[in-house]
DNA sequence: TCCATATTTCTACTATTATCGATATATGGA
DNA sequence: TCCATATATCGATAATAGTAGAAATATGGA
């Protein structure tokens, strides 16, 4: 990932209703959700909520499939790690990542 | 570091000169740059500078302390651990950390 | 005190983003 | 085919962000 990726990237997560659809898909894996379904959780407006929907899968952080009526929404994780992995790379360094690695230890055991 | 403080993280980081900035004071660890050199070495006017370092302070992305005539900008790598420990938090889930444990490993041996 | 340097604040302008009503498209059932 | 449901697109508006000239503030030296 480079940096005009990544500003996109942070970029469609740094908004209220984004971060929390982003947040609500990833508990929803690796199921999913349908974008009406994610529009009345959070209360937005269907049409507001497909505008947002369509940013973060321009970011290539949301996955979709069309299931008959439905367009189920998933969170690509493999984006979330790639924007990470830039982080780390360009915005941390040597022992200022120790906490990090603390916080993966708890996770992932 | 909650959501709102995220958001205010990421949409600092998320634009192009903002990012530039970061990756260059990581770079310049622990010593820092005075605000001048900061917007010669990006080719950015000096106000136009420092409209961007006040909006990095502000989310705490950035330290400063006047050394006589000049002041020094440092990166706090304490706010972009938080604000990567909030996204594993919440935008990541059990083996899908895997990668970023890898990246972790090669960067920390 | 006066001046040069370093940086910030003020201000206005332009561009981008967020929101949502109205309308369009796509699917499946009656 | 007609209708209801699910979602997206269009278009307008309001809010926010980025830019940079001009002026203000702070420091140290002559």
């Amino acid at each position: 990932m480079d940096s005009i990726k990544a500003i996109e990237t942070l970029g469609a997560l740094a908004q209220t209703t984004r971060l929390d659809v982003f947040k609500l898909l990833v508990r929803h894996e690796p199921t999913g959700l349908p974008a009406g379904q994610i529009a009345k959780q959070l209360d937005v407006p269907p049409n507001t909520m497909s505008s947002h929907l369509s940013i973060l899968s321009r970011a290539n952080l949301l996955s979709s499939k069309r299931e008959s009526r439905l367009i189920i929404y998933r969170a690509n994780l493999a984006t979330m790690n790639a924007v990470m992995a830039f982080m780390l790379e360009n915005c941390c360094s040597g022992d200022d990542c120790a906490p990090i690695a603390n916080q993966l230890e708890r996770l992932c055991q």
